[in-house]
DNA sequence: CGAGGTACCTGACAGC
DNA sequence: TGCTGTCAGGTACCTC
């Protein structure tokens, strides 16, 4: 469910929350949710362990212990981190609770169960999925147009796929691969190697102040997505082109369109995008 | 490398 | 009501 914005604003209010705070136990109701080590290992590490600090990489969460280890949490589609009362009910599906000092508990729920979690030491984050093999940081200071312009050469995939690989760029998902694209003025089915380096700035840029923006109103909410205290994001109102199939173009008024690439629905304006 | 398929899961919603 | 099909913010793995 969340890119990178909703990753964001959630490890922001988990800071706010948890943030210095010792974690007592660990409640294990699914293990499948477990990646790495072993549910028993996993619980053991962890018990007694310091939250120092909570940090993002692409849509990765990074919990730094005071210990050698880092706990990882990766959402996937319907993942959600939930600070909530001890004493309030549990839904159906939180599947891992790890109680922490004083009233409060973080919650790991996830409908669909794809989220994975991992304790992995910070010499060995080969452990922790693909957090290891993650592209360049697109909010980062040291991340610059010529660096992405130089990814671009000699990809002959379609933008909008090579915008979803994690290893190119991290943290872009469905929803703000589509939007960057409608604000750099650019097809998603353009072949990134027949894109301008001028075009490449512009897309850029885009990424940039989209994934700003949409921090700014917290993320997107359609329908599972919340941030650690249970809140919704903002976003949704302000999308240009994602989810508006056969809506006016805010720019020129043609039908956006809605087309599968890569087996993603892609929504984008073919008139404004070339 | 790129494209397409499958798989992982559950729920919402449209159509009959 | 209830069945069937499609869709969903993600990623891994497979084959061609």
């Amino acid at each position: 469910m969340p890119e990178l914005p909703e990753v964001e604003t959630i490890i922001r209010g988990l800071r706010q929350l948890i943030k210095g705070k010792n974690i007592i136990e660990v409640i294990i109701q699914e293990e499948k949710l477990i990646e790495y080590p072993e549910p028993d290992q996993f619980k053991q590490e962890l018990a007694n362990k310091l939250i120092i600090d909570i940090t993002r990489r692409g849509k990765y969460i990074l919990f730094k212990l005071q210990s050698e280890k880092i706990l990882v949490f990766h959402l996937r589609m319907t993942g959600k981190l939930l600070v909530k009362a001890r004493k309030e009910d549990y839904d159906k599906y939180t599947y891992i609770i790890f109680k922490l000092e004083g009233e409060q508990d973080l919650r790991f729920i996830s409908v669909r169960k794809f989220s994975r979690v991992y304790l992995v030491d910070q010499n060995c984050l080969e452990e922790a999925g693909s957090l290891d093999n993650l592209g360049p940081e697109p909010l980062a200071k040291n991340f610059q147009p010529e660096d992405f312009q130089e990814k671009f050469q000699n990809r002959t995939a379609k933008i909008k796929s090579l915008l979803l690989k994690q290893d190119f760029i991290a943290g872009l998902g469905n929803i703000y691969a589509d939007e960057a694209l409608f604000r750099a003025g650019i097809s998603p089915l353009r072949k990134a190697n027949t894109l301008t380096d001028e075009e490449i700035e512009k897309l850029y840029y885009a990424i940039r102040e989209i994934l700003c923006l949409a921090i700014k109103y917290c993320g997107t909410t359609f329908s599972d997505y919340a941030d650690a205290s249970g809140e919704a994001g903002n976003f949704q109102n302000k999308l240009q082109v994602y989810q508006h199939e056969g809506e006016e173009c805010p720019l020129c008024k043609s039908k956006i369109v809605r087309e599968k690439i890569s087996g993603r629905s892609s929504f984008y304006c073919p008139r404004c995008q070339q």
